[in-house]
RNA sequence: GGGCGGUUAGCUCAGUUGGUUAGAGUACUACCUUGACAUGGUAGGGGUCAUUGGUUCGAAUCCAUUACCGCCCACCA
C-alpha cells in the first residue's frame, strides 16, 4: 500500500503540485478544433498589487469553472496578466525617489520611466506568485502585461482609429483634478464623502452703491476667479439687480449679475458666485452667459499669481487668511455649518479639485448603443441579474470619458503637434521627421488598455490579419468573467463597448459579479483600518484549500461576505475530514484484503444502504451542476459539504464498518464500492480544493504518478439512480437510531451501557426495516439485544417512545424514573394534541376542502392519521405506566 | 434627491410557481477519548420569519405601508 500520512501537509503539498502543474505545462492551451473551448481572462491585477480578499474571489471563482470545464473535456484557456496601473505605480516610484530627496523632474521623463520598468522587474511580480499559490490553473505561457509591445500597439491603433472616426476629441473642460498625483482622473475614479464644512456669507457691493448682494460659498478662496454673480430669474429679491455689476472683493473688479435657472432660490441667500474655472456647474453657467473662465489655482492646488497677496498659499491657508481679511473689510456677514458631499480621489484619497484644463475625451454615446443592445438581447448575461439595471442606467446616461492623464508611466498619446504650423498628426507610428514635431505629453488612462484586454491577449491587431488569427478565432469571445462589482463601469462596460466596436462580437458571455468581502462587522476591509488579516497569512495558517473553500462557502450570490479568521476553520475542518475519510478507507482496504484472503467472494446484492447512497450521490451531482450554472457558489459548496460529511462520513462509512464485519465474503466488494465513491467525491471537489484532492487522488491508487486529477473526467450523473423511496426508507432507519439514542440519553443511561430493547412495529414495512437493520441498530446504539415483539407486558421496566410506526421500549433494569418518563410522554402528547387540533380544524373547514387541491387535502389527511396513530400509541404507554 | 437590494436561531445563510409543527452550518450546553478524524462523535436548548395592514380556505413566501441596514447614481453653492 502507498504511504498515507496521518495529516495533510498542505505546505509541502501546495508547492509540490504547483511545480508539477506548471513544469508539465498542464494548463497550457492551444486552439483545438476537435474540442469545445472554454476561455477566460483574468481581471489583470495592478502590477503594484499584493493579494487581498478581492483577488481571492477574482481568482478562485474562475478557477472553479476552468477546472470543472477542463474535467468535462473542454479545451480550457485562462489568461493571466497584470495591469501597469498608471497612477499607483508612478506614485510608488516617486515615493522611492523622494527618499533620496529627488523628484521625477530631476530625472526627466525617459530616465524616470526606465526606473519604473526596473521597479516593475524587481517588485512587480509578487502578485503573480500569489496567484500561483492560490492554485490558479492559468496558462502561464500567455501571461500579458498592459504595457507589452503588442498591447501597446493595440492601444495606439484604437486611439488613432477612434480619433479618425471623430470619437476622440480634445477639449478645454472642467475635470476632476487630483492635486496629489497632479493629473486628471475620470468620473469613475472618484467617490463622494459627506463632510461638514463652513458656508461663508460674503457681501458683494453693487457698482457705485451702498447696496450689496450677499453670496454664500464654501470656497471663498476661489472668489478671485468669479466672473459673475448668478440669481434665479424668478427671485423677486434680486430682480432689480440683474444686469448690474458688483464689485469683487480684493480685486476691484466689476462682474455682472446674471439670471440663471440653475440657481436654487431656497439655498443660502439665493445668490451664487460663479467661478467657471473651478466648478463644473459654474462652468456651464459661464458658457450660457459667455463668461470668462479665470484659473486661480496651480496644479498643486495653490493660489496663483492672480490672487495677489494670497499667492502661493494652499487652499486651506488661503481660506483662513481670506476670511480674516474679509472680516477686516466688513464684508463677511456670517458663517454657518454645512454638511455636503465632496469628491475624493479613489487612488490618492485627495480632495478632488474641479479644474479647467485641456484634456482628451472619448465620445461614448455611439459606443454605448450596441453595448446596451448586447445585454438587452441576452448575448451577455449578468449574475446577479440586478446589475443589468445598474448597467443600463449608467450606459443610458453615459458621459464622455476623459482619457488623458498628466503622468509619465503609461501609453503616451499618439498625437504630435507640428512645431511651426501647429498641425496635428495622429498615427500609430511617430512622424518621419520627428525633429519638427512634439508629441502630446499626456499618457492614456490605464483603463484605455484594459478595455482591450480580452482582444489583445489573443493577438488581436485590428487589421486583416485578425481573420486568420486562429487564437483569436478560437478563444474569442471568452465565456466567463468574474470581476468585483466595483469595476462594472471602469472595466466591464468598456470592454463590451470595445469588443463590439472592433469585432462586432461581445467579449464574454456571462459575468458573475462576486461578493465584496467585509469584516465581521460588515465594514469594508481596508489597509488604513487594519480590520482584517492578510489572506496570505491565513493561507499559510490554514492552507490554501481551506481558505478557498471557506470563502466560496460564505459567498452567496449577490450579497457581501462578512468574514473573520475563525470562519476559515469551516474549510480547514472540511479538508481534514476529507483527508481522514480517505486515510480510513485505505487502512480499511488494507486490513480487509489481509483478513479475507482465504474467504471466497460471494455474489453481492445491493441493499437499501447502496440504493440510498447512490441516490444521494446522484442528487448531489445534479445539485452541484445546477448551482454552478446559476452561480450559486455557496450552495454548490454547501451541498458538497453536506453530502461528504453527513451522508458519506457520518452514515455511509459508519454503516460500512458494520457491514464488512457482518459480511466478510462481501467485504472486498464493499470497500471497493466505498473507495469508488470517494474517488468520485475527489473529482467533484477538485475544482474548489485543488491541492488536497490532487494529493488524495494519488494516495488512493497507485500508478497515478504521471497523471493529474485535473484531467480526470468529471463524474457523470445517472438520474435513474435517484430514488425517493430509498431515501425515505433510509430516513426512517436514521430516525429509529436517533430515537433510540435519545431514549437512552433521556433516561440517564451512559452510551457505554449495552441496553436491552424491545420494538413493536405496527406495520409490515416498519417490521421489515427493523429486521433488515437490526444488527446495524444494535451496533450504532450500543445495544445488547434488540427484540421484535407484538405486545409488551405492562411492567414498569421500560422507558418508551414512538418513532414513525414503531414503538420503542428500552429496558431500564429497575432504574426507571417513572415520573420523569410520564412527564416526558405527556408533554409530547400535549404537543401532538395541539397539532392534531389544527389539522382537524383544517379538514373540517368547508372552504379548505373545496378550494385546496386534492393533493394537498390528501397530504393533510395523511398527517392527521399519522398523528392520531402516534397519539394512540403514546396514550397506551401512559396507561400502562399508571 | 433618484434607483436597487436586504431584514428568517447569538452569528452566517437556505427556504423552489403560496400548502412543514420554519431548516442547515456555526456558536452555545451535556455526554463520549468507541481502532479515520477532539480540526472528532452523539444528542440538546434556541426563531411572533423587521413593522402594520391587505389578498387567500391557507402567507416567511403575493400586494401595500413604515422602520432600519447596505449598494449604485446624481449632486445644491
Amino acid at each position: 500500500m502507498k504511504e498515507f500520512p496521518k495529516n495533510f501537509d498542505y505546505h509541502t503539498s501546495e508547492l509540490k503540485w504547483q511545480k508539477y502543474w506548471e513544469d508539465n505545462k498542464l494548463y497550457e492551451s492551444h486552439p483545438n478544433t476537435e474540442k469545445p473551448k472554454y476561455s477566460v481572462v483574468i481581471p489583470p491585477p495592478n502590477v503594484t498589487g499584493s493579494l487581498h480578499f478581492g483577488h481571492m474571489l477574482d481568482i478562485t471563482i474562475p478557477d472553479i469553472y476552468c477546472r470543472r470545464k477542463r474535467m468535462e473535456g473542454f479545451e480550457v484557456c485562462w489568461v493571466p496578466g497584470m495591469d501597469h496601473a498608471g497612477i499607483a505605480t508612478q506614485i510608488m516610484v516617486e515615493k522611492e525617489l523622494a527618499k533620496e530627496g529627488k523628484t521625477k523632474y530631476d530625472l526627466g521623463r525617459d530616465k524616470f520611466n526606465e526606473l519604473v520598468w526596473q521597479w516593475k522587474e524587481k517588485n512587480g511580480g509578487t502578485i503573480l506568485n500569489q496567484i500561483r499559490k492560490l492554485g490558479a490553473s492559468v496558462d502561464w505561457s500567455k501571461e500579458r502585461f498592459t504595457l507589452d509591445e503588442g498591447l501597446s500597439l493595440n492601444v495606439r491603433k484604437v486611439f488613432v482609429d477612434l480619433y479618425k472616426k471623430g470619437l476622440i476629441y480634445r477639449g478645454n473642460r472642467i475635470v476632476n483634478w487630483d492635486p496629489v498625483s497632479q493629473t486628471a482622473v475620470s468620473d469613475d475614479e472618484i467617490f463622494h464623502e459627506e463632510r461638514t464644512d463652513k458656508l461663508y456669507f460674503i457681501k458683494y457691493y453693487l457698482e457705485n452703491s451702498d447696496e450689496f448682494i450677499t453670496i454664500a460659498t464654501t470656497r471663498p478662496e476661489t472668489l478671485f476667479g468669479d466672473t459673475a454673480v448668478a440669481v434665479n430669474p424668478n427671485d423677486k429679491r434680486y430682480k432689480s439687480y440683474i444686469g448690474k455689476k458688483v464689485n469683487l472683493p480684493f480685486l476691484n473688479k466689476l462682474i455682472p449679475v446674471v439670471a440663471d435657472d440653475y440657481v436654487d432660490i431656497e439655498f443660502g441667500t439665493g445668490a451664487l458666485k460663479i467661478t467657471p474655472a473651478h466648478d463644473v456647474n459654474d462652468f456651464e453657467v459661464g458658457q450660457r452667459h459667455d463668461l470668462e473662465a479665470v484659473i486661480v489655482l496651480t496644479k498643486e492646488s495653490k493660489l496663483n499669481e492672480y490672487t495677489g497677496e494670497f499667492k502661493g498659499l494652499d487652499i486651506f491657508q488661503a481660506r483662513k487668511k481670506i476670511i480674516e481679511r474679509l472680516k477686516e473689510l466688513d464684508l463677511l456677514v456670517k458663517i454657518e455649518d454645512l454638511t455636503h458631499n465632496i469628491a475624493i480621489s479613489d487612488r490618492t484619497k485627495a480632495v478632488i479639485e474641479p479644474y479647467l484644463s485641456e484634456q482628451w475625451f472619448v465620445k461614448m454615446k455611439e459606443l454605448a448603443g450596441p453595448a446596451i443592445e448586447a445585454v438587452k438581447s441576452g448575448d451577455i448575461k449578468f449574475y446577479p441579474d440586478r446589475y443589468t439595471k445598474i448597467y443600463f442606467h449608467w450606459m443610458n446616461n453615459i458621459r464622455d470619458w476623459c482619457i488623458s492623464r498628466q503622468l509619465w508611466w503609461g501609453h503616451q498619446i499618439p498625437i504630435w503637434y507640428h512645431k511651426n504650423t501647429g498641425e496635428i498628426y495622429c498615427e500609430v507610428d511617430s512622424p518621419k521627421d520627428p525633429e519638427n514635431w512634439i508629441q502630446d505629453e499626456d499618457v492614456l488612462d490605464t483603463w484605455f488598455s484594459s478595455w482591450l484586454w480580452p482582444l489583445s491577449v489573443f493577438g488581436w491587431e485590428n487589421s486583416e490579419k485578425d481573420k486568420t488569427n486562429e487564437w483569436l478565432n478560437y478563444y474569442y469571445p471568452t465565456d466567463f468573467l468574474s470581476p468585483g462589482p466595483d469595476i462594472i463601469y471602469l472595466w466591464v462596460a468598456r470592454m463590451i463597448m470595445a469588443g463590439l466596436e472592433y469585432t462586432g462580437k461581445v467579449p464574454f458571455r456571462e459575468v458573475y459579479f462576486h461578493s465584496i468581502i467585509r469584516d465581521n462587522k460588515g465594514i469594508k476591509m481596508s489597509k488604513t483600518l487594519g480590520n482584517y488579516s492578510e489572506p496570505l497569512d491565513l493561507m499559510d495558517k490554514y492552507g490554501t484549500d481551506a481558505m478557498r473553500f471557506t470563502i466560496v462557502y460564505l459567498a452567496p450570490l449577490g450579497s457581501d461576505v462578512f468574514f473573520d479568521e475563525d470562519k476559515t476553520q469551516i474549510g480547514r475542518n472540511f479538508v481534514t475530514k476529507l483527508w481522514n475519510a480517505g486515510r480510513f478507507l485505505m487502512m480499511m482496504k488494507d486490513k480487509i484484503s489481509e483478513d479475507t484472503r482465504d474467504i471466497p467472494h460471494a455474489d453481492y446484492k445491493n441493499d437499501l444502504i447502496d440504493s440510498w447512497i447512490e441516490s444521494r450521490y446522484n442528487s448531489t451531482l445534479i445539485n452541484t451542476a445546477k448551482y454552478l450554472k446559476e452561480y450559486k457558489l455557496n450552495e454548490y459548496t454547501k451541498s458538497l459539504y453536506n453530502f461528504v460529511w453527513n451522508d458519506f462520513c457520518d452514515w455511509y462509512i459508519e454503516l460500512m464498518k458494520i457491514k464488512v464485519s457482518e459480511q466478510p465474503s462481501n467485504a472486498v466488494r464493499i470497500i471497493d464500492g466505498a473507495i469508488n465513491y470517494y474517488d468520485n467525491i475527489l473529482r467533484i471537489l477538485h475544482p474548489v480544493i485543488p491541492y488536497v484532492t490532487e494529493e488524495l487522488w494519488h494516495n488512493i491508487e497507485e500508478g497515478r504518478d504521471d497523471k493529474s486529477i485535473s484531467f480526470a473526467s468529471s463524474p457523470s450523473v445517472d438520474e435513474t439512480k435517484i430514488r425517493a423511496g430509498s431515501e425515505d426508507d433510509f430516513e426512517k432507519v436514521k430516525e429509529l437510531v436517533t430515537s433510540m439514542r435519545n431514549l437512552k440519553k433521556d433516561n440517564g443511561i451512559a452510551p457505554s451501557v449495552r441496553s436491552n430493547v424491545l420494538v413493536n412495529p405496527s406495520t409490515a414495512e416498519g417490521r421489515k426495516l427493523v429486521e433488515q437493520f437490526s444488527s446495524y441498530i444494535k451496533k450504532l446504539c450500543n445495544l445488547e439485544s434488540l427484540e421484535i415483539v407484538n405486545k409488551i407486558d405492562d411492567n414498569n421496566e421500560y422507558a418508551s417512545s414512538v418513532v414513525n410506526d414503531v414503538e420503542l421500549y428500552l429496558s431500564l433494569e429497575g432504574n426507571l424514573d417513572s415520573e420523569k418518563q410520564a412527564e416526558k410522554i405527556s408533554k409530547e402528547i400535549e404537543n401532538l394534541k395541539k397539532y392534531l387540533g389544527t389539522l382537524d380544524k383544517k379538514l373540517t373547514n368547508e372552504n379548505f376542502l373545496s378550494k385546496a387541491s386534492n393533493e394537498v387535502v390528501e397530504k393533510e389527511k395523511q398527517k392527521q392519521s399519522e398523528t392520531k396513530d402516534k397519539l394512540d400509541k403514546l396514550e397506551k404507554m401512559v396507561l400502562k405506566k399508571s
